[in-house]
DNA sequence: CAACCGACCTGTTCGC
DNA sequence: TGCGAACAGGTCGGTT
């Protein structure tokens, strides 16, 4: 849930909050939150260093410790970050817990579990971060910042130009753009007036021009209202209230603010998707080639 | 390159 | 009221 504008929140607040302060140890409680160290290692490879840097990207929170070691935070679905005096209860779903000098501990909530803590550490050869073992580079597998300057419009056409897959499973891949997830993908395409099963290489200039800033847009003011707090993301260290903005996101039924058509809810690549009919219309061609798909596809479920 | 599926997890909501 | 199914969805790895 928490996706680029919940993460610079979380991010933004943890530095304000500990920027400075030295790690003595780490507790963890669910050794699969460490994706690659086992808890012993792990807290010894983090005590007696310093908090450098706080900052993001795409949907991770990095931490940059003393001596070239950063971490990394996925927060997945249901992860949380929280500030508490050591000798304060644990909650029911603790996994990871760094001691702080002062008294305090960084700690790391996750109903579900599904959320990583990476360690990284400054490769002497390239100086790059990496993951111990064969992991790669830190930042591999990540797209474009669409907040970035240098995320142009002329850039985002280069790309988007070389799929001939759909829009809404693009903007939620995280190495074509990074931060992106269902709630803003959802209502980037409504800004844009795209519907989500376009296919990303057929789109006219004035629509990419559309999309690029209806990504940007959205993400921004979503940032500024520190994110969107809807169903698991809540919390301390993330209320926001962009969720009071959100015009097709978990709207289905509801009117479209736009021409007041009920939102539709559909399910593409698994995931649900909502749009507005009328606002979000697929070009006939495009129509046609959707509505033979689905009908092969509910042939072959018919024929077994 | 593209599409799809199962796995990873648990809490909440829905339909009967 | 109770109970199981469906849903929530970020990401990875495997298959077609």
């Amino acid at each position: 849930m928490p996706e680029l504008p919940e993460v610079e929140t979380v991010a933004r607040d943890l530095r304000g909050l500990v920027l400075g302060a030295t790690i003595v140890g780490a507790r963890c409680a669910w050794p699969r939150t460490l994706r690659t160290h086992d808890p012993d290692r792990f807290a010894a490879a983090v005590a007696g260093r310093t908090i450098e840097r706080v900052g993001r990207r795409g949907k991770l929170i990095v931490v940059e410790l003393s001596d070239g070691v950063a971490l990394t935070i996925h927060l997945k679905m249901t992860g949380r970050l929280s500030l508490a005096p050591a000798t304060a209860a644990d909650d029911d779903h603790l996994r990871l817990a760094f001691r702080l000098e002062d008294g305090r501990e960084i700690r790391f909530s996750d109903t579900r579990k599904f959320g990583r803590v990476g360690l990284y550490e400054r490769d002497q050869l390239s100086g790059e971060l990496v993951e111990p073992g064969e992991g790669g580079p830190l930042f591999a597998r990540q797209g474009p910042e669409p907040l970035e300057p240098s995320f142009t419009l002329r850039a985002f056409r280069t790309r988007l130009r070389g799929h001939r897959g759909r829009l809404k499973p693009l903007l939620l891949d995280q190495s074509f753009i990074a931060g992106i997830g269902n709630i803003y993908a959802d209502e980037a395409l409504w800004r844009a007036r795209l519907h989500p099963l376009r296919a990303a290489n057929s789109l006219r200039p004035p629509d990419e021009r559309r999309l690029h800033e209806a990504i940007r847009a959205v993400l921004a003011e979503a940032v500024e209202r520190r994110g969107s707090s809807v169903r698991d993301y809540r919390g301390p260290m993330g209320d926001g209230t962009m969720q009071g903005q959100l015009a097709v996101y978990q709207r289905t039924g509801r009117p479209c603010p736009r021409c007041g058509r009920p939102i539709r809810r559909l399910v593409i690549a698994g995931r649900a998707s909502h749009v507005c009919p009328g606002c979000q219309r697929l070009p006939r061609a495009a129509r046609a080639a959707q509505e033979a798909v689905a009908r092969s596809a509910s042939a072959a479920a018919g024929a077994d």
